[in-house]
DNA sequence: ATTGAGCGT
């Protein structure tokens, strides 16, 4: 259980606390004409605003990672079995098999999140394979929004 | 329910 997997406010409101708690002790130890509480009162202020820019947000990119497009999969298929098969190559983050709003059938396409590394090798090795009677196309999606976790293209 | 190239709340 790492501080990091907690939301941000409450790793701001523990870190205003300990700012609320070295003012206290520090006024306290210095005898100013400073209240204590005011003191406590400051730093749980100064602490909640500054632990949003000190404490680097979760990241869930402390992996490289790559998203892959599955196209040409069987409507049978569910999240489960696809989940399975490219577990085979590496540890897969997310699998997303699009259905259709209305009626919620699959549409027989979806994306699986994998690390860098362990998603070349399952692209490698899955496209144009067979899958439930079908021959599935494996390629690097294409980043709908611009994610966090895509790597910089550099300027040759 | 059905369908068969496709790039997503």
């Amino acid at each position: 259980m790492k501080l990091s997997q907690y939301p941000l406010y409450v790793q701001s409101a523990l870190f205003a606390v300990v700012l609320a708690i070295a003012g206290y002790l520090l006024i306290t130890l210095l005898n100013p004409p400073l209240e204590p509480a005011l003191m406590f009162a400051l730093g749980l202020l100064l602490g909640g605003f500054c632990a949003p820019l000190l404490i680097r947000p979760a990241s869930p990119d402390e992996i490289p990672t790559t998203t892959l497009y599955v196209g040409n999969l069987p409507y049978r298929a569910n999240e489960a079995s696809v989940r399975a098969l490219f577990e085979t190559f590496g540890q897969v983050l997310s699998v997303r098999l699009m259905k259709d709003k209305q009626t919620g059938k699959r549409r027989g396409f979806g994306f699986v999140e994998m690390p860098k590394d362990a998603a070349q090798a399952a692209l490698q090795a899955l496209n144009d394979s067979e899958f439930q009677q079908r021959t599935l196309k494996v390629r690097e999606a294409n980043e709908r929004k611009e994610e966090d976790n895509e790597e910089r293209q550099e300027p040759s």
